[in-house]
DNA sequence: TTGTAGGCGTTATCAT
DNA sequence: ATGATAACGCCTACAA
């Protein structure tokens, strides 16, 4: 056709350069600042980059500018469906600033977030976000975050905090969805609520666990916690032992939704209802959530505005701003598995399958 | 302490030779080639690196070798369980090799998968795998695909051909799934299986239909396809409408579990039990299949087999050689929506909540 | 407005 | 077994 590609790589710039008869700064600039070039090199040096499929090589400008234009997304489970779901709004929050999404999935696994950490640095991004729900405060993973702040790269939490100095955090908001699903549960009568957390030494439950007895607190309430693995399987045969234990408890709040299935499987093989007996809400809303029977009530800040969140914080970290902003709250959504508030026109079913949010 | 850091910038291999006492040759060596440097220089060097805190850049290099180590994930939908799982055998398989992964995620838009495929190539990655269930042959997509197989940057669908020559396959196995419910839920006396696609002009749903059809052939039974937009609410109408235009439907071959959920809250309002009165087979098996109620019975091939053929392929794809192995074949899950075969031993309930293999 | 030249950190070639 | 040197493709003072 054209007789292009008769050297062997890619285009460079060189390239673009001959054919459009300019040097390569005036290729450059037109990439970088096609306002201070004439239109009509312009529109030649665009027409020979077209023609020879030219494209810029993301490494040598890397090496050159010391940015990647890529962000470290550590994820602990992104098959679950919340990870799932903010990977999504992370990715399109990336895509939107030209920045692309690197994806580590730990498996929950601690020693993966070290080891993912010390490859880091060699990798070259921008900023790291980790969005994990397991420990990140050993020793181990402490030392490799803060090797990544002192070079200078932006580390981002979002479930409380790592302990290290200079780590920004873009909260979740957990601890006060625990405590306001806890004081609803409450508020409606509920005589006994436990807390069904996924990893007893976790961020995540750390933080589930202080929104809970905080609002436990004010009405003096004994706490009871237990463990469900972050799996249906094994929150099931929690939640079964507790209630064969403590037949009081008549609440539930739990820290996700593959949880709150197995809790639910437990009620039902005991024979309990639900909401009747056994009122419960999760810290988690994902559309599954108003896809299962019974459909789940949450208590939880919305996936969106949590994204959008972390990249304020993100976007504040990498330009030396302060983060603009506030954090969001959490938003209640009533659907069968806690009816709401005990007004009496509440008890009634949710309004639609969707359940109704407050 | 040691006194690092006093040049600005990070440590380079310059600053490790001269701590070291060697030439950044040696140093080099020492990273790529270790058998070919005398322990004790070796051992001088390591040390130099560690108290530097040095770190390769993975731009230099990758500028002067030409590969990056990152393959390009991009996916139709994240949040959806499906393609979270894959996500994460994806992941865990390039961890595996020493590379890395760019998520793209396309929120199910054909325009989105031509432009992150454009921007492919400045990007740097060594391999691209797109598995999305939307469909990926429109003539942009299919010239965007063409032009990075051009530039050697191998290309792999999950989901049935691009229709781009070059391209490589791992097929998923949808067709032989569709096929296998369809024929399973005839076998078990259904008289007329209807298919819900998620998108009928996708991948997805011609790999669904041509499944579907071939085992409806068999018996001469006509085909009915509805579309449920890989949503809940969309399924939960199509079903619905479905169900009431055509009572005589006592069968479901469906792509996605969301969907399921939605036919199965659509049989439920029309007080149609499930499976007796209408059976129901997802194409897409996740853990999540066996958490719900009813349980969803499934004919799929395994993710992590999916994922592990992939890789194969995108392995041979990477060194030049034939892949190796044969895709994996569905396997059959009897959970509630469809007890088994129609031989009377099976018609109890499965045997346990997870369901029993075949 | 455009061009010249140097260097970002690494690996490969060729010597020693 | 180790070193010197030249690229890889791009951006950016500085000069014209």
């Amino acid at each position: 056709m054209t007789g292009r590609d008769a050297t062997a790589g890619a285009a460079t710039i060189l390239d673009v350069a001959r054919l459009a008869g300019v040097s390569r700064t005036t290729v450059s600039r037109v990439l970088n600042e096609p306002e201070r070039v004439t239109a009509a090199t312009l529109d030649r040096v665009n027409d020979a980059a077209a023609r020879l499929n030219y494209h810029p090589s993301a490494a040598a400008r890397t090496l050159r500018i010391g940015r990647t234009g890529t962000i470290a997304l550590i994820v602990g489970d992104i098959a679950q469906p919340f990870h799932g779901a903010l990977a999504q709004v992370i990715a399109a929050a990336a895509e939107a600033r030209g920045m692309t999404v690197a994806l580590h999935d730990l498996a929950h696994s601690q020693g993966r977030l070290v080891r993912v950490l010390e490859k880091l640095p060699s990798q070259g991004i921008d900023a790291a976000i980790i969005a994990t729900a397991d420990p990140i405060d050993s020793p181990e993973a402490q030392s490799a975050i803060a090797a990544l702040v002192r070079q200078g790269i932006p580390v981002l939490t979002t479930m409380g905090t790592s302990g290290v100095e200079g780590a920004h955090v873009a909260d979740s908001g957990h601890l006060d969805s625990a405590a306001r699903a806890t004081a609803e549960l409450i508020d409606s009568g509920a005589r006994s609520v436990a807390l069904l957390v996924g990893r007893a030494d976790g961020t995540h439950a750390d933080k589930l666990r202080l929104g809970y007895e905080r609002a436990l607190r004010r009405v003096g309430a004994p706490a009871i916690e237990i463990d469900g693995g972050y799996d249906f399987e094994l929150s099931r045969q929690a939640v079964t032992a507790l209630l064969r234990e403590r037949p009081a408890v008549d609440a539930l709040v739990v820290g996700t939704l593959p949880m709150a299935l197995g809790a639910l499987r437990a009620a039902e093989d005991l024979g309990i209802p639900v909401p009747r007996a056994l009122a419960l809400i999760a810290c988690e809303e994902v559309p599954l959530a108003a896809q299962v029977r019974p459909a789940v009530s949450t208590v939880c800040i919305d996936v969106g505005a949590n994204g959008a969140q972390i990249m304020r914080v993100l976007d504040a970290a990498l330009t030396g701003d302060a983060p603009t902003g506030d954090p969001a709250t959490p938003v209640a959504v009533y659907r069968e598995t806690f009816v709401g508030p005990a007004h009496p026109k509440h008890s009634a079913a949710a309004s639609e399958s969707t359940g109704r949010s407050v």
